[in-house]
DNA sequence: GACGGCTTCGTGTTTACGTCA
DNA sequence: GGTGACGTAAACACGAAGCCG
């Protein structure tokens, strides 16, 4: 069963899940926050049952098998969350895809489970975001670089047309209308007018391109003009 | 500025669980 | 109904980085 990207929140943009650790403890509550605290506790649907005060959330030593997970022979037991707590963690990670401490506590308060628990989850859903992502990112190049590999055909068997051409009659081929060469960038489908631009041109083509969460649509390729015949 | 402790994150792995042939 | 293969996701391990005293 395939995920939509905008069911994993792949409209969101890379940088954004980047929250500054500094803004942790000066973020203050805001309205999903208050949305969570506001809404009814929902039942736990647990392989074990575990308090839900519980705030260890160390991440290394004590581990959740001490901290009231399960597992009295040793063997970790697995929590599935229930679709509401799926549906409330899903959507706090569309307004924070990273948590700080309090709003992690509170949401693991109003869904019953540890922090921790709210901590992994995010950590997990983080990187099946990062997985989708470059899978789209993948796809999308594998796109382009077929494009291009079809210009640089095209342009090959151009050149060669050429050179056929000089070998035959150098003076016809001096007063031949300019060959189609490339004018159009085929990455950001942007004409260029002049070779100081390019740069400028695809590096603002790139900055655009993120913005509209086309990751990874690079465009370093200098653009062809048509050759000045003075 | 260097250092250690603490916390969080990203990444890779392990493993319990559900589904399906 | 039992079973093995497979996918998914929760939990874990580990190193990196930032913050603080």
């Amino acid at each position: 069963m395939m995920e939509r990207a905008e069911d994993l929140g792949l409209s969101l943009s890379l940088s954004s899940s980047l929250t500054p650790r500094t803004h942790h403890v000066a973020m203050q509550l805001h309205a999903p926050e208050r949305r969570f605290l506001e809404m009814p506790l929902l039942p736990a649907k647990r392989v074990c049952e575990v308090s839900a005060d519980e705030e260890r959330s160390s991440q290394r030593g004590g581990s959740d098998d001490e901290d009231g997970g399960c597992g009295m022979d040793g063997s970790r037991k697995k929590l599935r969350l229930s679709k509401d707590q799926s549906a409330v963690l899903e959507d706090s990670f569309r307004e924070h895809p990273t948590l700080n401490p309090r709003q992690k506590a509170a949401l693991a308060q109003q869904l019953g489970l540890r922090s921790r628990q709210v901590e992994v989850w995010f950590q997990n859903r983080r990187a099946r975001t990062k997985l989708k992502q470059t899978e789209v990112d993948c796809e999308f190049l594998k796109r382009c670089c077929e494009t291009l590999t079809e210009e640089n055909r095209r342009l090959q068997k151009e050149v060669q047309e050429l050179r056929a051409l000089k070998l035959v009659s150098p003076h016809q081929y001096m007063h031949m209308s300019p060959p189609t060469t490339l004018t159009m960038c085929p990455s950001c489908e942007r004409v260029s007018n002049n070779n100081n631009n390019n740069n400028n041109n695809n590096n603002n083509n790139n900055t655009a391109d993120r913005r509209n969460g086309v990751e990874g649509a690079i465009c370093h390729r200098p653009i062809a003009v048509r050759p000045q015949h003075s």
